[in-house]
Formats: structure tokens, sequence, C-alpha cells
DNA sequence: ACTTGGCACTCAGGGGCAAGGAGTGCCAGT
DNA sequence: ACTGGCACTCCTTGCCCCTGAGTGCCAAGT
């Protein structure tokens, strides 16, 4: 029912109307591509494209814009994934091969981004449930305290501080650490409670209050906490575009954690990249965006996902290859670290 | 040479600029404020304080509007700060008394300073260099791979892992991890170089290498870095402002930490707050806002500071009494945790 | 020496109007 | 099935004029 040359016509008004952002007329197309026919053909297939509701005008007499169902079409099936230039997978390299620790990782990652596609960029942190434990340090810092270190596979550190019930000696806190670490090496965090669920039993019946209070901190860490941390930078580059709705909307659901990690999707495997298109999105304010989204991860599995957020009117090619290249950067990065 | 009329008629206009965002005229000004004289006479006030400066209009035949100049006088003399209402002192205690990490506390501050002053908080990190050492860590993760955790009065958490030169017993680990604590506990993270000086010559001959590898990089993390962590919220709040400048140039400072930095200036002592006007700013791009800052701490010195950014055109004596207020009560909770 | 009312002047903003132009839909011809 | 021609729509731009808010100045009053 759609022809080849209505699918060129339907591209061709994708890509002007990207770099122009007017309204593009039957005429210009002509003259910008090379589709060898007459203006009035293309009007005929605009009036068929704009029937299936591809595209649209913004009023009569006005030039023909895409729809969302138009851009989808382009995703699926009119454009391929633009791999990045030399330059830009140095840049990339260099970039991110000088961060040191997590948080600088994913701050640098956010910027880089942002930079690339010039929009705005949203890292989400390696799910803590995802990943797997590396190391669990306990250390007395006062008389009932103890502080509680876990470290990832993803480098991630979480702390927290622990009040005891009662005081705890040096001896028994050697052996609680020593029997953590020994249930928990390379466990995932998810499977963590089962993991330590018969420790209690090898605890000396006077240090079993204790170790109720720090294994309940630790599964309250690992799983009901810092899920959802998640950071965006860029929105500068929101500015001078225009939306029809207001910035502010869109900056306030930039703000909300919640509506970010609903924004990215569920991680699949590492290497799913996914679009979502203006009213595709699940949240209001951002209908007259979209998102570009890809998992990164250190193995198959995605353990986070990190995207692109911009205007429906954007470049999909340029950035799902941007998109795609920095998580798969990411990915190694955290493997090597 | 300015009479006690003529700054009531400045802060009259100062406070309906900011209440209207329109230029106010002689006329307007009679009628909302009980200044008890004509509008004429109102003219000629307006005319000197023009000449002074103090005031200016966008053009012939338009109401006046202040100038940095004029609001720099408004808020050094015209104007005291605001107590915040009982219902906003609650809402800041309960928001803030969930917090249960430094990360928290930092993370909800700015976003309560955000809401309450619907304008762009900004919240620096306490000082690492102005913290005191409350514990150090050190932890073997590998054979030559040490994990070093420090933790500071004000609950911060660093850590770095450390590639020793050669492999470290465990004795070795306990014994220099006894040492350390005891050089620094309680020592101001700034005149630790100084408490960890003879340190190596404590450690017996073979263990050298490690101790001098593992001071390196305690010290490069306390000095070098994380010194400029910073962080800001409520960037929605800019939107419906309309900058003489634009939008972009803001949003792009605020995403520079260096900038951030200068932006809150240097910690004073803890009560110190401070505005800066328009072109008092330390940056073009923020020609066109104000900062309001104070710093925060645990006890008379400031660990940090924090503030908001707005348009020149806000409401100085409410937005100082809600940082004031949100500066002390931050640092109750630091001092408390 | 201030203050005040009166008055002429300025200028941004908005409505109305016409010209220009880009783009469309339709139709008849090839 | 494509094309050229043509009438039509309607946004945009520029222009003009008017209105209203606000000013500066002056002369008179206290």
């Amino acid at each position: 029912m759609l022809d080849d040359r209505k699918l060129a016509v339907l591209r061709a008004i994708v890509e002007d109307y990207v770099s122009t952002n007017e309204p593009v007329g039957s005429k210009a197309l002509v003259e910008r591509h090379s589709l060898g026919v007459s203006p009035a053909t293309i009007r005929n297939d605009m009036a068929v494209l704009e029937e299936q509701g591809y595209i649209t005008q913004p009023h009569t007499s006005a030039g023909r814009v895409p729809t969302d169902k138009g851009y989808r079409l382009f995703v699926d099936r009119l454009s391929t994934i633009k791999p990045l230039s030399a330059a830009e997978r140095r840049a990339i390299e260099t970039f991110l091969n000088g961060a040191y620790d997590l948080d600088d990782v994913v701050s640098r990652t956010v910027r880089l981004l942002a930079q690339l596609t010039r929009q705005v960029a949203v890292v989400q942190y390696p799910s803590l449930s995802r990943s797997a434990v590396r190391h669990v340090e306990l250390v007395p810092v006062a008389d009932q305290r103890l502080l509680l270190v876990l470290i990832t596979n993803t480098g991630r550190v979480e702390q927290r501080v622990i009040e005891t019930p009662a005081p705890v000696s040096e001896e028994s806190v050697a052996h609680l650490r020593a029997l953590l670490n020994t249930c928990l090496d390379g466990c995932r965090l998810a499977e963590a409670p089962g993991a330590v669920a018969d420790l209690p039993e090898q605890v000396p019946p006077d240090d079993r209050p204790v170790a109720a209070t720090v294994l309940s901190v630790l599964l309250e860490t690992l799983v009901e906490k810092h899920e959802e941390k998640i950071v965006f930078a860029g929105a500068a580059n929101l500015a001078h575009v225009d939306f029809s709705q207001s910035l502010r909307e869109v900056l306030e659901a930039l703000e909300e954690q919640v509506v970010l990690m609903r924004l990215l999707g569920e991680a699949g495997d590492s290497s799913s990249l996914t679009v979502r298109i203006g009213t595709e999105n699940p949240h209001e304010g951002l209908r007259s965006t979209s998102v570009v989204a890809a998992g990164y991860g250190v193995g198959d599995q995605a353990l986070a996902r990190l995207g692109v957020l911009g205007p429906t009117r954007m470049d999909y090619p340029g950035t799902m290859g941007a998109v795609r290249a920095v998580a798969r950067y990411v990915g190694q990065i955290l493997a090597g670290s």
C-alpha cells in the first residue's frame, strides 16, 4: 500500500524537516532530493501519506511535518544506525578512560553523551540487584556502631551505619565479616537474601541479635534503596529547541527520578537499543520528545540503561549511533575496572 | 542626598516590580502604597533616583525598573530578612529528617530549597579539607590490592582502590591501619599531611614502600579530588522567567561545576549570608541573575555553602530567609548524625 | 524650598489591512 | 501513471494609525 517512492518521500520529509525545522513542501523536496518526478506527483504521494497518518500539515497551505507514526516508520524501516566518526570514537575513548571510580565514570558518561548528541543525556547507575558482591566490610566505628561497606563488581560502593542493639567485640565483628564474605562472595545481589538465609545459625547465640540487625540493614540497602539512582546532563541543549508544550514541563519531568527511570525502560539484554517517540512515552509532559536508550553492562546481561532525550524532531540515525557506541564503551570500562 | 521618602520610593519600586514583573510608574506607586504625596512628586524623586543610577527605564514613556545598584541598596538597607512561616519550618523539618546518609541529605536539601524558593537551588558537599577524620579503614581485597575507606565527621565516605607495589600480609595491613587511625583520628583533613609526616618511620622497613603508596593515595584523595562536588535542582523554575539573555547560557553555567563553585563563593563562618546581584557575579552568562548563598556546617566554621540562583528580579527578603533557615537546619542534621 | 496640577510629548503594543509568497488540491492532457 | 496549469488558502510581513501609560517640565500654590 506504500510503494517504494512513497517511502522515499517520507524519508526525505523526515530528513529535511529534521535539518531545517520547517514544514517541507513538494517543490523543495524535488529540488533537494533527486526523486526523478515532478512536484505534482510528490503532492499526490503526500496526500496518501497524510491520509494514512504518517505526515500532517500545521495548516492548509503549509508544507508537511512527520507525525509520531511517521517517525516510527522512519526509524523502523527507512533508516540505518549511523556509525560514529573516527574522531568521535577517539573522543569517547580519551574522555572515558580518565575516570577513576564509578561516580566519575557515570558523570563523565552523561556529559559525554550530552555533548555528542547535543541533547539531554540520561544515565542510570548500574543496578545493585543485578550486580554481584565483590567484598563486604564491617568496621566498628563506635561502641554500638558498625559501618557496613559493600563493594560490587561494577565498582559501586555502598555504605551504611548500623546501630547495634548491644556492644560487639572485635572478634565477633571479624567472625561475622568472614561469614558474610563467605556467603556472599560473587553472589548476585538479587540472590543475596537466599544466600544469607541460614547465616544466623552459624553465629554464636550471643551475637545473633547483632547479626540479625546487620543482615536486615544489608538486605534493605540492597533491595529497597538506590535501585533508582539516575542522573542527567545537557539540559542547556533544550533551550534553543522550541517545544510545542512548555519547556518547563520537560525540565520538571527530568528532575523526577521516577519519571526518568520509566523513560529509559526496563533493562533487557545488553545490546537492546530502544526508541520511544512522542506519545509512546509514558509521561504526559514528554509528549513532544523522543527517547533513544540502550542497556549497558559487563556481559550479555544489561546492568542498567542510558540514553538521550530530545525533541521528536531529532536525528535518529546519528543519535542511535552515539547511544549505542557509548553504551558499549561504558560496558568495557566497567568490565575492565 | 537620598531622603527617607526617596528610599521609600525605591523600596516600593523594587517590591512592585518583583511582584508584577512590569515597569512601575508614578501613578501606580501612589495607588498601591500610601506615600501621602502626589504622582508628580514621585516623578521628581524618580528622576533623582534614576540620575543616581538606582533605577532605569526600558524606554522613554515606560515605568521604572530597579538597576543592580538599586537592588543592592534595597538588600543592604531597605529590607529585612523574612522569617519562614511555621508551615515552612515544619516542612523543612519533616523533609530533612527522613534522610539516612550524606548523599540523601544533600539531595533532599537541594530539592527542598528549590521548592521553597521556586528557584534554582545549589548545594555544595561538605568540603573534605575542612572536615575531620572519624575513621580510616584499610581492607585487603586482593593480593596486591587494598581498599581505602575514609569516613569524616560529616558522614562523608570516600573510597579508593590502591595497587600496592608488593603483596602485603594481613598483619601489616592491620598495623598500618592502626597507625593511620592513631595519627589521623579527629584530625582536620587539611592538616592531615602534617599529621602523617612521620608515620613512615614507625613502619617496619619492609612495609615502607606499601605505606608510602597508601599515604600518597590518601593525601591525593583528600586534597586533590572531590573538593568541588556540587549539585543543583529546580532548573524547571527558570523556564517561566524570561531572561534578557538566553536561558541557554544560564543552564550551561549551571552545568559547570567550576562556575557553580565560584558562584557560591568561599566558605566563611557559618552564619554568613551573602547576596550577589547581577553583574556582581563572577560569570558572564549570569549577568541577569542573582545568587543568595550561606555557609553551613556543624560548628561555627562553615563546611561548605548552599544557595539559590534566580533572576535579579527576585524576592530577596523571602529567599534570604529560606536560605538561612535551610542552612541552619542542615547544619543541625549533620551535627546530629 | 517643596509640592502639586496641568499639559505636551514619547513610544510600545495592538488591531486592521493589503501585498507577497509558499504550498496545496484538483483537473485535464499526455 | 505522471505532469503542467490554475485557482485557492492562509501564514507572514510590513505599514499605518490609534490608544494608553508614563514621563518631563513649568508655573502656581503652600
